[in-house]
Formats: structure tokens, C-alpha cells, sequence
DNA sequence: TTATTGTATATCTAATTAATATATAATTAA
DNA sequence: TTAATTATATATTAATTAGATATACAATAA
């Protein structure tokens, strides 16, 4: 039941981007560095974000990766569905032929309200959002230690 | 993210005693074969159901195991939260000191308020309605076969 | 034209999941 | 009292997935 690094980090590169949303083409050795997380990791899991769209990217010297919408437009169950491949956190929700008792099951219907549950409130938050809670955590932070 | 065989067929083995809730102690290979898994999973999936007290078992020729408590006063979440190990979707909510940067990290918070989210959805279920709703589903079968 | 950056595959290791096997202990009914 | 039945405990195994790393290649701006 647990998240995937994938996802993790996923939106956390996401979330990388959009703090720096206005200074041009970032390079994932940068978000590499300052989010701690290898390279080639990151050049995986930015694939499928490529693939629908969220990131363009530009090859070459001074290249690197760009949030296509504004960090407001982009919610944070987006970026997870798409890392995690779907919304539900049993298969028999989204392919009820992988099992044959699905028709008569009745677990199968609480595991799908979970999922809902969850994603709806991941739905509520953008990354603009998240962007905001980062510096209030990080003023926080620095008070704490002042 | 998705759920384990074990809390789903821990959840399971679950119902299927609370639908057998009066009729004294339930076999293992019952439940097995009523719900199609091996008893050999059953026997590791219910030591921690056992050791929460959850189920009370006696052996020797007609034993089996028992719920200690009515259906209507057990929740999935309670379930699941044992077979998990946890509530949580990312460690690092439960055990702060597992990340450095837990202190100032935001994505840590939307993925304890996702993971409440789902559980305060599954507290809100009990054994008894999974009975319940097991009833309705095999009636509306019943009458799509009709 | 070269340094820099992204792209595409392939490979690898470790951990976890899901399950099976074997041996033992307790209990009851014949 | 003993044979059948059932639970318990531990070990083992097979398959899958997670999490990463490595290698080779492609594009492009300075």
C-alpha cells in the first residue's frame, strides 16, 4: 500500500519545476542535486510525464525541461496516476476480468471507495499549492531555529 | 500503491467468518475453499489477526477459529491497518527520522492527508455491512440470472 | 565542431510478495 | 488410548517489482 519512489519522487520533480517555473529550461542534473535523488533515476521517471504532455523539453547546451501549464493548473493526483498507473488501489476496480469473483465481491466496491477517497483529496492540491507550503515550511523552519 | 494479497485476503477471511459469525468455530480449509486461496496463506495471514485478538482459534477435530467481537464492532480499517502494518503511504509520516528532509518537506504532508483520507473512508465500514452488502449483491445477481 | 544536455535501452541487485512444504503440538471422538 | 483432525511454527522457494545504474546514441547552442 505503499507509494512507489517512483511517484515520490515523481511529484517531487514536478514540484522542483513549478518553484522554478519562470527561469527557462531546467536541467535535471540541477533538480538531481537540490531534491537528492540520482540522475538516471529522474530521467526515468520524467518519461511518462513527457508522454502526457506535462513536460517539454529541449536538447542541447543551456536545454533542459519545462512545465507546459502553470503550476496552478497541474494537481497532484494527476502526476500520481499517471506514476502509478491508474487511481485504484486493487486491479479488480479497473479490470474487473482479472478476477472472477468481482461481480459477486463486495470488497472490491470498498477498495474502489478507498482509492476515491484518496485520490479526491489529492485532486484538492496543485503544485501551486505546494509551492506556497514550501515556504511557509520553511519560514517555519527558520524561526524555529532563530 | 496497490493493496497486498494479504490485507485484501486477510479482509476476506475476515468476512467470510463474520458471515459464519453463529455457527461456532470455522475451519481454515473452509474459508479456503470458499474463497478460493490456499489454506497455507490463510494459516500465515491470520498469526496477526490472532496475536491483535481479533480471532480466538481451538484446535483438535472440530475446532477452528472464532471472531471475538460482533461484525458490527470491527472495521476494515482496523484490518487493514494490521495487515499493512501501518496507515500511512509513505514511511516517512509515521517515522519522521527515516528522511532528513522531513521537517521541511510538503509533499510529506498531502500523502498523510491522502492517507487519512482513505482510512477515515474505510473506519467508516464495518464487517457487519460487508455482510450486508454481500446479501445485496448476490440478490441482484440472482435476479440479472432470472 | 565540441561540449553539453536529453533519449533510449539494457542490465543488475535487492527486497518483497505470494505461496508452498515440512514437521510438530494439541485435542476430541471412537 | 489411539487415530484422526485441526491448529502452530518455521523454513524454503519462486516470481515479481522496486530501485537503481550503465552504456550508447542523438540533438543543438555556443
Amino acid at each position: 500500500m505503499k507509494l512507489s519512489t517512483r511517484s515520490r519522487y515523481g511529484t517531487r520533480l514536478m514540484l522542483d519545476m513549478a518553484q522554478h517555473y519562470q527561469n527557462g529550461p531546467i536541467q535535471l542534473g540541477d533538480i538531481a542535486k537540490r531534491q537528492d535523488v540520482s540522475v538516471k533515476y529522474l530521467e526515468q521517471i520524467i518519461i511518462p510525464l513527457k508522454k502526457a504532455h506535462y513536460i517539454e523539453s529541449v536538447r542541447g547546451p543551456k536545454g533542459g525541461h519545462i512545465l507546459t501549464k502553470p503550476p496552478e493548473e497541474i494537481t497532484v493526483a494527476e502526476i500520481v496516476a499517471l506514476l502509478e498507473e491508474g487511481t485504484s488501489l486493487v486491479e479488480c476496480t479497473e479490470h474487473a476480468e482479472v478476477c472472477s469473483r468481482s461481480h459477486t465481491c463486495p470488497t472490491r466496491l470498498i477498495w474502489k471507495e478507498a482509492s476515491e477517497a484518496m485520490f479526491d483529496k489529492l485532486k484538492s492540491i496543485t503544485l501551486a499549492d505546494l509551492v506556497q507550503k514550501t515556504k511557509a515550511l520553511e519560514s517555519e523552519e527558520l524561526a524555529h531555529v532563530l
